[in-house]
DNA sequence: CAATCATTTTTGGTATACCAAATTCAAAAA
DNA sequence: TTTTTGAATTTGGTATACCAAAAATGATTG
């Protein structure tokens, strides 16, 4: 059991192709064409699109073929907004709500990036800081939250990914992950607020430094 | 233009029938024998319960028939923690964020609830007081605030149908809003948080007492 | 040469046919 | 009578055929 349906994993395949640049914004997705291409028919492949138009990935027009979407500079700024006032609230409820073993995990999710910050791939690293963000989401033991995150997570892999490639202050990941924990095990929903809004602050500005950047490249090659 | 398609057509029959109590919890949904009754073929009814999936309402299973979604008491309080979050998130942004014309419009629909009140079918008021709250998470000029608050909107609509057979304080919904209305003019984000979450405070208990209400009511016909 | 209109082609939307998995129900055996 | 097994039916998943709208192409006309 638990397999994945086929439209899901046509989504898949075209997810990979898109965030790794294989399907540049702006590509038309053709059903017929894409569907003949992974040996499948045209069903499936149409699912598979409204999957991925669910997720922000591409963009539906009626009676037009789909394409890549193009996400702004705004939209994703407007995701980490987001994503941020979610991780806030998460956090606070968190304090009231996250039990005993699950901050144990996330300590311990704390102590392997501790370790193996300077040995691990900065890509990989930075998967696992993400998980770190996610179970706060979970650990607000509210479902909602705990989709939302993910959706947004989702949404903003291209941006993560860039970002993921900069170097990172080791200290200063793991000095904030700490002051989170502790005032979470201390159910202390102010100090654990002031402990997630530095945190936070930091990656809102890694992200805007990586659209920055993107941006004039942009401009450069017009 | 303006044209809905076609699965956006039964979606929204069915959303209907659904929310009315027409297709009550647990009545499943079969793609062949819906799509007959209205006359369309399995393949547009196939999205457009998709489309509900997506939104909550009908629950997929793997290789069995969707069924009509029975949300928990629990779902229902996260979403509508969400739903705070977002609105208070939105109003801080909207008093950097918002136009003048915006607020202007904003008045406008306060002054016109303020004035009908009375006369009002309470289901329409609460439509009207609605769309004053949808446009604090405009006025975010933040798009993923504003979807989302939508989203949420529409998956607490059978709570909010309930709430709104209450009777509801005139003055002090006005009062509150009115309050809101002017922190944002001041572009005061303090005095428009507190504004808002003595407001919000009210909707979250009103919800919750429909919530425990049903609960009984359920309780009493087992 | 440019513009416009008709024709052909492309493409998404819809209907339908087929298949396989799952459920149901009846018959047979213990 | 109860349980088991297998055949028939139901139902979602997939493939394919058809249609209408939109786009592209090209010919014709000013």
């Amino acid at each position: 059991m638990a397999e994945e349906t086929l439209p899901e994993q046509i989504a898949r395949q075209l997810r990979r192709d898109i965030l790794r640049g294989k399907l540049p914004p702006g590509t038309t997705i053709k059903e017929r064409d894409n569907a003949a291409e992974l040996g499948v028919s045209r069903t499936p492949m149409r699912e598979a699109i409204r999957i991925l138009a669910q997720e922000g990935l591409v963009i539906l027009r009626p009676a037009r073929s789909p394409i890549v979407a193009q996400p702004s500079i705004k939209e994703i700024s407007d995701q980490v907004t987001v994503l941020i006032a979610l991780e806030k609230l998460s956090l606070e409820l968190a304090c009231v709500h996250a039990t005993e073993a699950e901050i144990d995990d996330l300590a311990a999710t704390m102590d392997y990036m501790d370790q193996n910050f300077e040995t691990a791939d900065p890509l990989d690293m930075f998967e696992v800081d993400m998980g770190f963000h996610h179970a706060l989401a979970v650990m607000s033991h509210n479902d909602v939250i705990a989709e939302l995150h993910q959706t947004l997570m989702e949404r903003l892999w291209r941006a993560r990914y860039m970002a993921a490639r900069r170097r990172r202050n080791r200290e200063r990941v793991i000095v904030q992950h700490g002051a989170i924990v502790n005032a979470l095990r201390a159910r202390d929903r102010a100090s654990a607020l002031v402990a997630i809004e530095a945190h936070l602050g930091h990656l809102d500005r890694d992200i805007r430094n990586v659209l920055e950047q993107e941006a004039e490249a942009a401009l450069v090659t017009k």
